[in-house]
RNA sequence: GCCCAGGUAGCUCAGUUGGUAGAGCAGCGGACUGAAAAUCCGCGUGUCGGUGGUUCGAUUCCGCCCCUGGGCA
């Protein structure tokens, strides 16, 4: 295959299906640079409990955005899609071919869509909603929603609370229903043509059996370790680095309330469904990638 | 060898005074536009241990057999 008529190589799967070695590969003989492209392997604090690339592997190939911000901020996928730019900017005339790779399939969609235009809701406005989403129940807060922004109230569930907050600090912020601005189309960083495309994905029996016992080695790894040091922060619960997986369950053991046998089934629990979740993602949205077993 | 208890979904169990069965967990399918490893929606997936008998009809009652656990030897 060649290299010389496209602008990106991008591979998507499952937790645990081996894109990152597939990524190392690819990367070694193209000349490649990998970037992140999942949403928790952005943050500095767990390493091991995010599989994120070693220092070993950094050193060896070129990677970016990784652990790139501290788990006491909230990433999100706007932040993505504007430091992706600055990546592509970067090495758009040198011969260095970008490798994105990563589980986050709504990353993936906004580099080849893109993210409609919608202003940065400031800080304080976010703040608030999140804060009322901590006292208040879905439904009261779908009941807000129905009287500022029938519409949007409308398409969201009463028990879907992360959109509905989406859907009112964005109304507060803008004066405008959110769905009123997702109509407008976003701009795709990168041309679907000009692209390879690989989704990996092994059996469903294999990814299981290698989440399994992935997560003990996380353990032998050291990933209490990192979750204490991260529980010893006090941090709000809501950001998203408190809900990767595995943080919770550990964090209850931690916190006496439930045994670590207890908290590693549970956090095995979770991978598997969080794969599972990933493979429904890919089934829909990534029909027209190389899917490739392995 | 004898005596108890039990064999029902992947697991732990409930249940049917005889009309082929249901909970939790696990699992499966789906949605997805800015905290997406998030958030949300839907779905029991079953030779009721085996085999004879009674019965219109047995997973249920009876006999025998097999298996598991506990007890006595």
């Amino acid at each position: 295959m060649s290299t010389k008529e496209i602008d990106a190589i991008l591979i998507a799967g499952p937790t645990a299906s081996g894109k990152s070695a597939f990524a190392l590969e690819l990367a070694e003989k193209h000349n490649g640079i990998i970037v992140n492209t999942d949403s928790m392997q952005v943050y500095r604090d767990l390493q091991v409990l995010t599989s994120r690339p070693t220092q070993q592997d950094m050193e060896h190939i070129p990677h970016t955005l990784y652990g790139i911000i501290p788990g006491s901020q909230a990433y999100s996928a706007g932040q993505w899609i504007t430091d992706v730019k600055e990546v592509l900017a970067k090495y758009r005339n040198t011969n260095q071919i970008p490798i994105f790779t990563g589980g986050t399939g709504l990353y993936f969609s906004a580099l080849l869509k893109g993210l409609s235009p919608i202003p940065d809701i400031p800080q304080e406005i976010r703040d608030k909603w999140r804060q009322q989403a901590l006292t208040q129940d879905s439904a009261s807060l779908h009941q807000i929603l129905a009287e500022q922004d029938p519409v949007m109230s409308h398409q969201l569930r009463p028990s879907d609370t992360q959109r509905i907050v989406r859907a009112l600090e964005v109304f507060d912020a803008t004066g405008q229903s959110l769905a009123k601005w997702q109509k407008k189309a976003g701009t795709p960083l990168l041309q679907e043509d000009k692209t390879m495309r690989y989704v990996i994905i092994p059996e469903r029996d294999e990814i299981y059996h290698k989440c399994n016992i992935r997560f003990d080695l996380m353990i032998a790894e050291g990933a209490l370790d990192e979750v204490a040091a991260l529980h010893s922060m006090h941090l709000d619960a809501g950001l998203p680095i408190m809900r990767a997986v595995g943080v919770p369950p550990l964090i209850a053991y931690l916190e006496k309330k439930i045994s670590l046998d207890e908290a590693v089934e549970r956090a095995k629990r979770d991978t598997r469904r969080y794969a599972k979740r990933q493979i429904t993602w890919l089934k829909s949205n990534m029909i027209t990638w190389n899917w490739k077993k392995k």
